[in-house]
DNA sequence: ACATGTGAAAGGGTTCACAGCC
DNA sequence: GGCTGTGAACCCTTTCACATGT
């Protein structure tokens, strides 16, 4: 999930597509419609892979599953690939999705193109600042929350964008499943805790950064003459064990604000 | 993906914390502080687990990599654990970092609270538009693309983030890893392609999105009286070549209720 | 009594390598 | 000759269940 990873249990899978495939076909869609707006009429598995930054085994085993639409010896179709993985992601119909509050974030998505060039449409913007209802982001009105259930409902809306603080998520996150929807990216920084058959997927910027912290924290490590840097961290205490348990005792921590706001 | 998931493919794997461990950490930090915050001395794997969306085995086995910091019949020392896995993500020191991009997305991020408060520092905000020269956002000025080496080298920079649009952000890439970047985070949806030794991690928005659909898709066509929406897809050419090959093709094709047959 | 820590089993996902078909 | 399609081997991850320790 992010990067995304949280998801259903593994519960009966789909027509028995892989979600590890899953999650690789919009990548696959993304590359053969460059192909396909350069009017390359087929494509290998090689080059494909190459062009989404994959093996071209383990593509041409994810096109396995979904019923092997290529042709030996010549390679896959463009139009005809596009079509079958659009239609397999369930791109072939309109998504209204809702995206709610309207931040930075909020308007950062509102503006971005990828939503619309895919099936996906905003159908509306929602914040609980009522400073912001009536005014255009994106040339779509901001609605107030007190509309949530109306606008989603009107709209047969089933997905959902969760870009408030993270004290709201959870909040927000009841309202949206109790209005009907079914599906949630969220964006904020906490746990949802959803009902049976709500899909929630999370991206959650501080998460891949500290990721990468990992990495490039081995990396510095390993490398003949790399300082090890300035190291702001105190010792530490012991595990505790039995009598007087306590560890760090935050004396010269001094550090951690923690708090993540969205 | 991300959430993130195209990652360096296994090699070497640190100390022998496994990747999935990894990603997992910042999860269990993040419910650690919020525990720390209130003061609650100790904790339970099932308890913790639960507040990290997880279970308890999997954080058990998480934790036993790190080298097993709990107490039988007690729990884990909250203190204690936030340090410790602090540490093993390198967040004990201070990660500088560079944005370049500040359009809606890159604004977002600058003024992102995850940031600051978990060992990252934005160190500059950087675009290739000469009107946003000097102008402040979330308190930073913002500079020109021509200082990026300068700005990079100056300021010991080893992760960027790119929030740049697609087709600008490959160039972007190679200038950040020629200054001395390892490790990349993109928001941009394209294929990156980097030296050995960079980690590039992506988030996609448009990616998780159609992972929803693909689910949304599948619950629609099991409930028992979901109408199936108004589809939009023309029926698309054959594969092409030849005479035979026949995929499924479900007789009166036209309409596709976007019903797979289980 | 209770909760951690961990071998072992089970389940997915990836890669290999080659059979099959154009 | 070239490229897809796929069983089989391999590897990583998750889950189970219980031994271990306080």
């Amino acid at each position: 999930m992010a990067t995304g990873r949280n998801h259903r249990p593994a519960t009966s899978r789909s027509r028995g597509i892989p979600e590890a495939t899953v999650a690789r076909l919009p990548l696959y869609l993304r590359a053969l419609t460059a192909l396909s707006e350069r009017s390359v009429p087929t494509v290998s598995s090689e080059e494909l892979a190459s062009a989404a930054g994959v093996n071209s085994a383990k593509l041409r085993k994810d096109f396995s599953y979904l019923g092997s639409y290529g042709t030996r010896g010549v390679g896959y179709d463009v139009e005809y690939l596009v079509y079958q993985i659009s239609r397999e992601l369930g791109l072939t119909q309109d998504w209204p999705v809702v995206i709610v509050g309207i931040g930075n974030l909020g308007a950062a998505l509102a503006n971005y193109g990828g939503f619309a060039s895919r099936g996906f449409r905003v159908a509306a913007l929602i914040d609980a600042d009522p400073g912001l209802s009536g005014k255009p982001v994106a040339g779509i009105p901001v609605q107030h929350t007190d509309e949530l259930e109306k606008i989603i409902s009107d709209n047969g809306v089933s997905i959902g964008v969760i870009a408030t603080p993270a004290g709201a998520a959870q909040q927000v996150c009841d309202r949206l499943v109790a209005a009907g929807i079914t599906s949630i990216l969220n964006f904020a920084p906490t746990v949802l805790s959803v009902p049976e058959g709500v899909d929630v997927r999370k991206v959650d910027l501080s998460i891949e950064l500290q990721i990468l912290a990992f990495h490039e924290q081995r990396k510095a490590g390993e490398e003949p003459g790399a300082p090890p840097e300035t190291d702001t961290a105190p010792p530490a205490a012991p595990p505790a064990v039995s009598v007087a348990k306590r560890p760090p005792e935050s004396g010269t921590d001094g550090d951690l604000p923690a708090v993540m706001p969205a």
